[in-house]
DNA sequence: ATGTTCATGAAAATCATTTTCGCACCCTGG
DNA sequence: CCAGGGTGCGAAAATGATTTTCATGAACAT
């Protein structure tokens, strides 16, 4: 559990490049191509353990991919949202609901009984381009 | 991709035991502890086979659990609906308010411009018993 | 019988992710 | 200045769920 990495800012900068959710592998790839002014990119442990502490820092919104996969990118200003995923294309759309499906959320609470609700709602589809 | 499994009837006998839903993994060793009348239990392979197959013929709900596994149990008579797993003991409720989410996805659609649109909804929480 | 089809088990292969381990670095106190 | 503790790092091994490969034998058709 490292507190910082060096290699925060390229993460970050890669992230910040784009509204995309990408993969850990993806990540180190990209930042081996870029190889960022003479430095050694990190290693891929490194940037699994960068993002992964990025996310616990609530710096990073996380996504779990259809095909089980762990994709990341940088948190929006709104503080709770969800995505729409275009299955042709990869790109994600935030998705305004958010107070419907917690309204939900707290309905579905109180019908069950249930306490400590978390929920995820993942969608995906194919976006006007694609379709 | 077989077609069908000999071991079908015991699968779906021991997911109709509860409405727990559970792992290939456990399911194997359940399979494997009460060794059906003398004959062998199935492989993990089969096990994981005729568990895809079945979800895929629509036999069988799944629900991915936070650790990554899939999880399976049969379906229920109603076409479609949602979960929530207690975090503590496993168990899961069915959610009743499935026109409610549908409808929010739908107005996302018109939103967006998405086709095809499919979501998951995913609730975690503790149940009464738990909590 | 001979061939073909096909579910099966065992083991190997994948794939994403996590852990281990030794190393290099940096800082701080002596 | 130097020893020692802490800490990020990379490489490789470990993990864990799942998938694939491959050889086999049963069932069925010709």
């Amino acid at each position: 559990m490292p507190r910082m990495s060096q290699y925060d800012d390229d993460i970050l900068g890669l992230l910040g490049q784009s509204t995309r959710f990408r993969g850990c592998q993806e990540i180190h790839v990209r930042l081996a191509e870029r190889r960022p002014r003479g430095r050694r990119p990190p290693s891929l442990s490194t940037v699994y353990r960068t993002l992964y502490r990025l996310a616990q820092d609530g710096v990073l919104d996380t996504l779990q991919s259809p095909g089980g996969e762990r994709l990341y990118r940088l948190c929006g200003t709104s503080s709770r949202h969800h995505h729409l995923l275009c299955r042709a294309c990869g790109r994600v759309e935030d998705i305004a609901r958010v107070e419907e499906l917690s309204e939900v959320a707290e309905r579905i609470g109180q019908d069950t009984g249930f306490g400590e609700l978390d929920y995820s709602f993942e969608l995906s589809g194919l976006c006007p381009g694609c379709s």
